[in-house]
DNA sequence: GTTGAAACTAACCTTTTTGTAACTACTTGT
DNA sequence: ACAAGTAGTTACAAAAAGGTTAGTTTCAAC
């Protein structure tokens, strides 16, 4: 037994290829409308996903809706406050990777990130 | 564009189900034999996926394997001195974990982390 | 002399995650 | 009238992640 760590639960909620990068665009942003934030992201989540990522950020209570009930419709999406705790460890990991792509850059030619695949 | 920042690129070194974990177990234990580690882990990672992990490690230059060339095989792994810089974000995601599993439980009666299933 | 442990690897299969395309209702702009 | 934008949903498909079983080599214990 050594599993159910702290660690863990926090990579169930930031886990996956979004979450992370959906946090830290609403922590910079303050609140965004869905398909503004769908724009940001480098342009290629599809609404359905991110529907589903923010539902389940919704469901963890880091993301607050805010839903103008405009016909048009017309929603936000931000931050609860407690979801700006994330803050704490989003900024080292952000500060990590700046730094892990550098060294990344220096020490391998071949980026090589397969690892499974045949190398005979 | 907005996409490629340093969260993405700590995400992908630390993502998945296990290797925020096993980080997590080098940085206490300094250094640990392959089935060591294996047990050590919730108990059920199967070797395959132990392998691959700490060889994706290995290549992102976070874990050092150490082979005692032995007969009986005798492997160590432990952190790298870089690898041992990710403490600066798995310390906080711990502490965030913690406090986040407190606030779960106290707030929601149902953990539904569902989100895609049909409601009707 | 069969069993078990060491550190894996290969073939195969299942589950989870992510993506695509089309479609909803309603309104504004052309 | 017709296209486009708003915030999604549904059905379907692909890809990625994770897991199971068995097998490798060599020695040490029973």
């Amino acid at each position: 037994m050594g599993g159910r760590v702290g660690i863990s639960v926090t990579l169930e909620v930031v886990c996956g290829k979004w979450k992370g990068l959906i946090l830290w665009k609403l922590l910079k942003d303050e609140s965004m409308r869905f398909n503004a934030l769908r724009r940001s992201l480098d342009g290629n989540i599809s609404s359905r996903i991110l529907a589903r990522e923010l539902k389940q950020l919704m469901n963890d209570g880091l993301v607050e809706r805010i839903d103008h009930q405009t016909v048009p419709p017309h929603v936000e999406y931000r931050l609860s406050p407690y979801g700006r705790s994330t803050a704490s460890f989003l900024h080292a990991m952000n500060q990590w990777g700046i730094k892990h792509q550098e060294e990344l850059e220096a020490a391998q030619p071949y980026p090589d990130r397969a690892g499974d695949e045949s190398t005979s």
